[in-house]
DNA sequence: CTGAAAGCGCTTACAG
DNA sequence: CTGAAAGCGCTTACAG
């Protein structure tokens, strides 16, 4: 690779002097910025990003950190977060967690170290510590999907109103019998979405009818287990909450193989639509979420932060988007 | 950030030997040693990569660059990527392209500019002489998917058998107008599935059954289009080959609406099977494609390239794996 | 309008 | 066993 020195060296000039030419930061006389150019086409130069790095202080990547790609939600958030990350002239570094603090913690290590400006996270609740070091020691964090910590800025879903919309929707439907497949509950958005369903209930008068299992909590097995669950805790169940959509599917092929037609005797609803909802034989309703605007987003608060002089601090931010009811034959 | 610097001014020594004790790079006496690791501690000290990469010319960072990632099978090759690449000590830093080769062109000018040290690429084919550029200016790169460039290393898939395979599948269950529904034949990926599909077709006497149309080749609605466009051009239809899970969806679907029945009157098969088959009303017959292994051994081999030293050139490599029949309900 | 010099934070021959 | 020095490839005050 040529350097700065070689296109130096061709057009007879100094380091400075090219620098100042191909970075337009200052006055250079249009001859010698001529030959600049000319020498540097010749050689093919391209900047060491990582000298620039070194000597500016900002290496113009922020990581990424998510539990899972994969059939989940997070495939379309990062598209979001790298395309808007593009715009803005930054690079997306990915980790997968697999929701592994041990993991997760690894990754935060990696990224402090000078691999990225600032991190967005959708973080397991284990590293709070960790994660307040790393804001305090000047790299900022963005919390995406699951707002674990209070005290650093977060982008999330109203989950609350999507559980409470979602019974009070199915209620409409005539349904008095509604059951919900969760998930671990030290995470905010289960936790969230769990609230919204209890309080809808009280307010009509309904019962509570919740699922669980020890089986990975985004996949179709748990769907499909704790719908078995609802139904066995209560036969006449006529409506089942899935949390994310792949939960969803195990619902519908459960009903299937129990005979349970959908919807006359079942109906069934995603709170975290992705699309997937559309494209099945029964077409599943879901609370549709805004991944990519939401990636697109965090990525956008990220870098409002990292690029703002450590003088003006700023104060926390908490954004909070809506989902959006996509009525389809599972209702 | 503490700084090098500042541990060897706590631990009263010089920064080379700090940087020695630290790395384990030569014999530090214990003494030395235990201040020097106890002043690292109580500073916090992380080392700059950015340093560390300038000085050695190594960031431990890959670039991949993909299609998309929601919804697609790269999200979970990108997962395989990603934990082999932690592994080894390296940072992934994704792009994904949307299938745009000028959106191709700007991804690799970041890349090759000092941002990573190998590149992983299911690439769009339009952009080859960029990647000869970059693997001549000595950043490796390995084609993953989709072998558009036949003089750089690649993992890919047997899509040829893949097409050829299901064809003799299927008519062993009896199907005689089996067709397929393809994508762009300018990606080797279609058209060898394609090859596959017709060689076999000859070999048992069939007519060709192909359908296409200009709406995203990645997508549900292809698939669905595609399907219905089969069923014009054949009323007897029996069976459909899908290039893609998602295309499978959309060819489930339009079945459906057409009150044809799977797998009774209808047969329906996808050639890049990942996981979602078996998740439906309907379970899909596919040919699972060993994403995760797939984006493991993609990294395994570009940082082969990369830690090899530039005398002792290597020769092409291009890995060829299997996809695995996995039989379901709608065959 | 341009050059010489210092320095970002590290590593690594070279001495001693 | 450890220090002093050079240098990775850049940018940016400081002179002139």
């Amino acid at each position: 690779m040529a350097t700065l020195k070689d296109v130096a060296r061709l057009a007879c000039v100094d380091v400075s002097t090219v620098s100042r030419a191909l970075n337009n930061t200052s006055y250079v006389h249009p001859d010698t910025k001529a030959r600049i150019y000319a020498a540097a086409k010749e050689l093919g130069y391209h900047p060491n990003v990582m000298a620039q790095a070194l000597r500016q202080g900002k290496r113009h990547t922020v990581g990424v950190v998510v539990p899972r790609l994969h059939l989940a939600i997070f495939s379309e958030i990062l598209q979001g977060i790298e395309a808007e990350g593009r715009r803005l002239g930054y690079a997306t570094l990915v980790c997968v967690t697999e929701d592994d603090p041990a993991t997760e913690r690894e990754c935060l290590a990696r990224l402090r170290s000078g691999f990225a400006d600032g991190i967005i996270i959708a973080a397991t609740g284990r590293n709070g510590r960790v994660l307040r070091d790393i804001e305090a020691s000047g790299i900022p964090i963005v919390q995406l999907v699951r707002k674990q910590e209070p005290r650093i800025s977060s982008v999330t879903l109203d989950y609350v109103s999507c559980g409470h919309d979602a019974v009070h929707f199915l209620y409409q439907k005539g349904c008095r019998h509604i059951g919900l497949i969760s998930g671990s509950l030290h995470l905010a958005p289960y936790k969230e979405r769990k609230d919204g369903y209890c309080s809808a209930l009280r307010e009509l008068g309904l019962e509570e009818n919740c699922g669980e299992c020890s089986l990975p909590v985004n996949s179709f097995e748990y769907g499909f287990d704790c719908t078995e669950q609802l139904l066995r805790n209560n036969p006449s169940l006529d409506a089942i909450i899935a949390a994310v959509d792949i939960q969803g599917l195990g619902a519908i092929r459960a009903c299937t193989e129990h005979h349970i037609r959908i919807p006359d005797q079942m109906r069934v609803i995603s709170l975290t639509g992705h699309a997937v909802g559309g494209m099945l034989e029964t077409s599943m309703t879901s609370m549709e979420m805004p991944a990519h605007e939401m990636g697109g987003k965090a990525m956008r608060m990220l870098v409002e932060l990292i690029e703002t002089p450590q003088g003006q601090k700023q104060g926390l931010q908490h954004l909070v988007l809506s989902a959006t009811l996509t009525e389809r034959e599972s209702t």
